[in-house]
DNA sequence: AATTTTATTGGGAACATTCCCACAACCGTT
DNA sequence: AACGGTTGTGGGAATGTTCCCAATAAAATT
């Protein structure tokens, strides 16, 4: 009897006089343990406060029910309301998720990875940095049949379950309603030129202006890294133009309320003279002034989205059909700025 | 040879025809080994792929290296930025985070950590809900010598290391800037009676009303649930009052935020009429119109001190001196609403 | 009465690793 | 030549559980 041991079966079976064989049976619901007996083991069990090791049967089972969960930052509301999201949807499996975050260095990324791979998770739900361009990693796990679910920032070349936002969608109906609003030299502020999301919706705006009948004009486009800088980068040259824009549209928001105070701090008036428009429907977007129209998409409803295809691959369901591309749905809600 | 048998110290051991007590030598930078065995263990466990199994290590050593984190709600910036700390903290020194939300249930919260103790985490860093006041659980694992933090909504009968807010500072210094600015009626937007946080805020406010030999008028403190109910009923009940408050403070910035757009659609101008300040500086009290006054917190770093105080406890630094209480610190940030 | 079935139980392997103990072989010292 | 020490190695227990395979006894069938 030492100080610091745990309780086991063992104890418990010892207790009784039987073997840890029949106590596990008991303890597992297995039909063949007389119930008297069983009864007498819950009991033990109770009153030993026996706690199951669940370390032993994940070494045994290879399975920890643990997922790990990638993303480039928790403090943006987009990841934090997804990172929601997974948790809900698979927690009511009894799946834990084990959050880290890449702080949008592929380096890290990777480094979490291969750390939760030593872990032992049952699956990665992913969403890769702003920089990640080297898939290799991924791409092994998917090759050994590892669990994956890659969602808003996606690896195209990979055939697993995707959930990404409404992006082609998002930045093509945006620019239709600045069109109706009368508006003809429409900036746009974009992302990344390599990140599938960005191009995307760099396409909805395209399409949007040629369904329209006006001429794409390479200088009203900025591609950024999301940065601060690049925002004021863009607007600055924007302004300087000889025919100014007389909207921006972004696609994202944080850029958009960036745009909108850089506009503001510059007594432009918005929307009169130049009307912005965001992607997302961040919570801050309905705070500013004047209030941002903007794509809204529920993060939410992707991170539930992302956990469902996970469980999905862990009950392995669809072996056999192909995983399929889910795009979260979102809708314009129009504020004072456009 | 199983096909899908991952690879094990075993097979390294029968590859090169030694025992596998040398290959966890080898791995395990264990200097009682000839350099030369080690170079070919090393080699070998490159060529094959080889992983170790922290599953078998952990039921070992029973030590997971995974922290539980529990929180009310992760899609609060405030909790965001916690998690955020507490990862960087203690990520450095190999820990990982299970992250759990209650969702501000208290029975949610007591399943969670019942599950993660299943998981056999190495301690707990907890925030408890709004509407906690059993803290039998909590007392058990502390009786249990379990490692625990506490942070921000922390339980006070428990000598563990808490890290809070610089709460009745925070409202001391808000209300003394209030009476600066000439105001006399000031209200105050507070919390549950309940919590810890809430109290020290409130005797902030009402140290500050005495200091200044303001009366403390009863009608004009509101106790909310934190809830957006609760807020637009105080300020309707302040409203009315035959002589209406010319300041509100509030606890925190939600509230602050809801009652500046309540007074706005009112009519009433900010600060001429009211002047209204939050607690937090949030994200959002930078975006509003006119931006919000409120006292600064730094909840990234109140996660970094729980995050170090947890590693402190783990390396079993203090056992004999008692654990302190620690304050992060805050600062006013002015801005247009007072 | 002999045989088969059923219900219940125990023993031990397996999971992957570390760590303690023992056993060589070789070295230098008395 | 005998002894003590070092260096490298192997064997086996231990961690806590499940699961398969017997083994027993009782019950049911022939």
């Amino acid at each position: 009897m030492k100080r610091h041991h745990q309780v086991t079966i063992i104890d418990i079976a010892r207790k009784l006089g039987i073997s840890k064989s029949t106590v596990s049976r008991a303890l597992t619901n297995n039909p063949n343990v007389n119930p008297d007996t069983r009864k007498a083991v819950l009991e033990m069990a109770k009153t030993l406060d026996y706690q199951p090791n669940m370390l032993a049967l994940s070494l045994i089972k290879s399975e920890t029910r643990m997922l790990g969960v990638i993303i480039p930052d928790i403090q943006k509301p987009f990841f934090a309301a997804i990172v929601s999201g997974i948790q809900h949807a698979v927690g009511r499996m009894g799946y834990r998720t084990i959050i880290a975050q890449s702080d949008e260095s592929p380096q890290i990324e990777k480094e979490n990875i291969q750390a939760l791979m030593l872990s032992r998770v049952d699956g990665f739900l992913i969403c890769h940095t702003r920089d990640t361009r080297n898939f290799d990693q991924i791409k092994m796990l998917y090759q050994k049949g590892f669990p994956l679910v890659s969602f808003a920032r996606i690896c195209q070349e990979l055939p697993i379950p995707k959930v990404v936002e409404d992006d082609f969608n998002g930045l093509y109906t945006t620019t239709q309603h600045l069109i109706e609003r009368g508006r003809r030299r429409i900036a746009l502020l974009a992302g990344p030129k390599h990140l599938q999301a960005s191009k995307l919706r760099y396409q909805g705006y395209t399409t949007a202006l040629r369904q329209n009948g006006i001429a794409f004009d390479q200088e009203l486009v900025a591609h950024t890294r999301f940065l601060t800088e690049n925002v004021e980068a863009a607007v600055d040259r924007w302004l300087a133009l000889s025919e100014p824009p007389d909207a921006i549209c972004t696609i994202y928001d944080a850029g958009a309320i960036q745009v909108l105070q850089l506009l503001k701090k510059r007594g432009i008036q918005i929307p009169k003279d130049i009307a912005v428009a965001g992607f997302g429907n961040d919570p801050a977007t309905g705070l500013v002034e004047p209030g941002l129209t903007t794509f809204e998409q529920r993060p939410y409803e992707i991170g539930l989205l992302a956990g469902k295809h996970m469980l999905d691959i862990l009950k392995k369901r669809f072996t056999d059909t192909p995983p399929e591309i889910t795009i979260s749905e979102g809708k314009l809600v129009v504020r004072g700025s456009t």
